[in-house]
DNA sequence: GAAACCTACGAAACCCTTTTCGAGAACTCT
DNA sequence: AGAGTTCTCGAAAAGGGTTTCGTAGGTTTC
């Protein structure tokens, strides 16, 4: 029983190719990768060996020689939290279409398992680390003494000095209240998540902000809780009750959108004739399946993912950081769906 | 400016601490790998010195030299789907305790980039493989002429001499059953997902089976379309037109189930007084949140992920896959909340 | 005081590839 | 025919670490 190729023995080295092609191992390298004075016989030769026998260069004996290994970490302290996982993929595909590999390692959020990721990323010598958090919460710097660069997605470092990226929340509060007044609406209601995270916060902030700038006010206060449906349905059946007028409603997720459509579907208001209602983080599960489907706002994850393994290029180029510290906010992007534009 | 540790170059070398402490290479290493005879007031001279200039030792020629790099390749078809993601964590566990650390690469669906990742991953040294698809319906093999184990997570290998752990899908659909049947309900109905799915069928068949062993027979046959929440509303609204009598509704995936509450609420029937409801997959932010909530099935993915790694562990030791080929079918658990059974 | 033995250390080979530089061969030119 | 070019190829070093084996020095034993 042979098969073609040989099977759980690595594939042979460059000095077996060039002992079956009769020549020497620094010729053999030339010829398989185009370098250097090869005659074109002795190139043919030696590169059907090497395909013959299905020679595999050792990356790890390249990496060593060149200093670099093409290999780039990417710490998330929490696999699980959907956020990370459109982040990883942009990162993924801006960086796979050339010569670099990741890897994923997650700390589930313990700061001691962190320190030991970074240790094996470090011994594993990767020219470049991004780390994903799970909140936009600003978490503690892994400090500046590493010896390779490092850029933080979604959840921004607390060091001013380090690269950071991470969703505008504040524009997108802005960009939801945007849309409703121009839906004509003008009777907001806001009923987020939990007060604990800052995206909540910054979001509701950008509600108001672009309310005063049209010279109106919240019908209430913010209403604070946690990301639930529960939630959602819970507080929009309070904000009817207190402000019976409201003829919109912006959430702090899709979640709790979803609860408030609910409660809205069981007092008889129509969405979105009597009530418009506008989510976040366009969470297509959510959104696409509700009844009516449901406007949202889109942290363009992915897209991010990108800008911050593109920063990481950057920053593990020849002239490395030069200016580019400090938080970026990238723009977010609305969805219009049922849920606030009547379908026609 | 002088940090405390040297910035933007990489650590010093074994050579560079052997040089510091006045001995030599050889014996440098010994001293921080505690092998061989080295005295005690050398090792600690040894250890201070690396320390103090923050030696990392290079993985990279470690590995060259040890013939393993202690790496494995996660090569998923699909990181967008949902179902991967617990397996790579699984995966990330078992391995992450240890000494290994994981490349990830998405292949997107695309077989020529599948290709082009395995390349990557054979350059690299990878030590095993883990290929996880999107749906449990069997893929292509890699073949066996790779140097390297793979083993198969979720969608299992077409080729039966391969490793490949998939859930058992019709151990679900029995498990479902015989759940409602334990809560006293014979009139029963199943709306489910896209018929191109082998998983839709296989959960049928386990339907049809548990309810056989009963004696008893499926209200209509079971409603292939599509996985979503409006397949769900539709479906419960015609099974409940043509069999106005079911007491009970098994469905192919928590967004048909979501579905099939709305509809059962918006006519009025009681759940689970009226009629029991049971999804599939657990997908927790529609199955707590909805209301009742909703009774599922879990496939215990992260458990795949983990015993996909242990079997991939195994295949990489001494004495690898000792007939531990073909597919295993692993467990599925369930998860019972307020749609089956009403709360006290 | 010589033989036997330990201990602590260092020299060198090895892993696999790339790159530099030098050497021989073949060829051209005068 | 000798000098100068041009090609083609190989020897050797480098990259950073581990391991084997040899050896110098000191200690014990008779």
């Amino acid at each position: 029983m042979h098969e073609g190729q040989p099977a759980s023995t690595y594939p042979a080295t460059l000095s077996e190719v060039a002992k079956l092609a009769r020549v020497s191992v620094s010729t053999a390298s030339k010829a398989i990768n185009g370098r250097g004075d090869v005659s074109e016989e002795t190139r043919r030769r030696v590169v059907e060996t090497a395909d013959r026998i299905g020679f595999t260069p050792n990356q790890l004996a390249r990496s060593l020689l060149a200093g670099r290994t093409g290999t780039v970490g990417l710490l998330t302290s929490d696999l699980e939290g959907r956020f990370v996982l459109p982040i990883l993929m942009g990162a993924e595909d801006a960086f796979g279409a050339g010569q670099v590999n990741v890897f994923l390692c997650d700390a589930r959020g313990d700061a001691i398992r962190e320190q030991h990721q970074l240790k094996a990323l470090l011994k594993r010598r990767v020219d470049g680390i991004i780390v994903v958090g799970r909140q936009t919460d600003a978490r503690p710097s892994l400090g500046h003494s590493l010896p390779v660069p490092v850029v933080y997605a979604y959840a921004p470092s607390e060091d001013p000095s380090d690269v950071s990226l991470t969703p505008d929340n504040e524009a997108g509060g802005r960009l939801a209240i945007e849309h409703l007044l121009s839906c004509g609406r003008s009777r907001i209601g806001h009923i987020t998540g939990d007060p604990s995270y800052a995206a909540a916060h910054d979001r509701a902030r950008g509600v108001r902000q672009a309310l005063g700038a049209a010279g109106l006010e919240l019908r209430g206060e913010p209403m604070f809780s946690e990301w639930s449906e529960r939630w959602g349905r819970d507080a929009a059946a309070m904000l009817l009750d207190q402000h019976p007028d409201v003829d919109a409603i912006a959430c702090g997720s899709d979640q709790i959108a979803r609860g408030v459509l609910d409660t809205l579907r069981d007092l008889g208001r129509r969405v979105p004739e009597d009530v418009a209602v506008i989510g976040y983080d366009n969470w297509e599960v959510l959104t696409t399946n509700a009844r009516p489907e449901l406007t949202s706002i889109d942290a363009n994850l992915q897209q991010l993912g990108r800008e911050s393994a593109l920063a990481l290029f950057k920053a593990m180029g020849p002239n490395p950081a030069q200016g580019t510290d400090g938080v970026r906010h990238l723009p977010v992007r609305l969805v219009i769906r049922g849920s606030t534009i009547a379908r026609r």
